[in-house]
DNA sequence: GTAACTAAATTGGTCGGACCAAAACTAATG
DNA sequence: CATTAGTTTTGGTCCGACCAATTTAGTTAC
């Protein structure tokens, strides 16, 4: 999907590392398409794609009269992978938000799929919650059955919302995560707790206390790859910039003006 | 945001209207750039504008051979919009599952908030709840008060994964909501009973109840908003196309990724 | 008939120059 | 100091052209 290959895509990729690491103020002008272009030795056409795809981002806004970078609050989920990728790890921050943020997703799923959900399918989801409680093997194994499990409850609540939204969370969150490859000592304590709770909850159709069994879960899961992605090399912080060292979001972190009265809408 | 002067914003809508009408088939290769800029009189450049934007909005993907549509459901969340935009009326299937989503991620920060407030904004969170508890006047008084007190859950909880999606979800949905003006018809005891929930779980900090408190909310709005935007008009349901008249969402359903029909209405 | 290979046509990516309308900036004006 | 008029800059669009890669068509060989 990425097409990192073509010249619009890198300008978009540079213009979009150095808009989240804050070398513009706020709604600072970008440089005009023409000098942007001169700076890299590209045509106007080029830079113009390039600004299109930021602004598809919604980290910046091109009208008449210059292009303009936008609060980070107010942009596109599309930009959490490359925040995330930002440093040489993962900002732990960011990686819980995703997880919990995920795993309510996947509550809402289970909710809607017990409520909808017909005796074959409720079978079905019976056997892989049982497959999965017999499950000896580690992180590795039981990750992929955890996969199937949520993306069958997700099959039958066929709510398109979630399903388009964790296809951004996705792409966004599971290639960095392969990419270190790390193998996080999950909670079997916990696990154990929620597929029994599935167990009882997935017969009577009990999509609340089946909610909560997979929030658990996740609760579980999220502690797991924080800790396993948290120690980061502190040799390195300073990557970023110089001010802001380890801040990662400082944008929401310190205005708390995320309250606006009637500014709903841009 | 809505630049629809520009030409290559009209294109892109008018395409992207096309493709969410099914008028090409998945993997289909769109019309090339050159006989589109004839079709529309238009430049190249235009309309490589516009098949730019919509590459980011995930309908197509366009690589040198061709431009090719994609499923809908591996699109970005920024096509509910124009989804839901389609016909005369929003569709009542896409409403529910957006309601339950965004009522999910509400419940989200609810727990989040819960787990992380001060003293401060505990106390400030009660008020707002009694304050609403008080409110005698209809919907269009009380949805207000909880838009506030969801958007300052969402501020003490901090999480940007959320609101990112929130930004998103609202961009796409509050505009249609606002249009109609309608005036549902909420459950007020469902909505007294949620309110009172959350009386009594937020100062115990009791996030999953208070989450609990949260759905049972949105479940209410949902079921009123539904209804009320119900009742479309009959005579023009065959807008969409001539074969599938009232199907909303047939790409999901075609590509067995979804083999429940989803008839839970009509 | 089918498979592999080759050549031509098509397509996207980029370039440079050009024009226009609207916005931003500047300077003269009251 | 606020207004206004004029100039510069900026984005939006268009044209024509070139390149590299893909697709397609044609041909050959098995």
């Amino acid at each position: 999907m990425p097409t990192g290959s073509t010249l619009s895509h890198e300008i978009a990729a540079i213009l979009r590392g150095e808009i989240l690491d804050q070398r513009y103020r706020e709604d600072e002008r970008l440089p005009s398409e023409r000098v942007m272009a001169s700076r890299f030795n590209a045509s106007r056409g080029a830079v113009r794609e390039a600004y299109s795809q930021l602004e598809q981002l919604g980290i910046i806004v091109v009208l008449p009269g210059g292009a303009r970078v936008r609060a980070l609050s107010s942009a596109s989920i599309s930009v959490l992978g490359p925040l995330m990728a930002r440093g040489v790890s993962p900002d732990p921050v960011l990686v819980r938000q995703f997880l919990q943020t995920f795993g309510s997703l996947a509550a809402q799923n289970v909710r809607e799929a017990l409520a909808c959900a017909d005796a074959d399918q409720l079978n079905c989801i019976r056997e892989m919650v049982v497959n999965l409680d017999n499950d000896t093997g580690g992180f590795s194994t039981a990750i992929p059955k955890w996969q199937r499990l949520l993306e069958y409850f997700a099959k039958i609540a066929g709510n398109l919302v979630i399903r388009l939204i964790s296809n951004d969370l996705k792409e966004q969150f599971v290639a960095q995560m392969m990419a270190l490859a790390l193998q996080p000592e999950i909670d079997k304590r916990a696990v154990s707790r929620a597929l029994s709770e599935l167990r009882e909850s997935v017969p009577e159709r009990n999509g609340n206390r089946a909610a909560a069994a997979i929030i658990l879960f996740f609760d579980a899961l999220t502690e797991s790859v924080v800790n396993a992605c948290q120690p980061r090399d502190t040799s390195r912080a300073r990557l970023g910039s110089q001010a802001n060292s380890g801040v990662s979001l400082p944008d929401l972190k310190r205005d708390g003006r995320v309250d606006q009265p009637t500014r709903t809408l841009t």
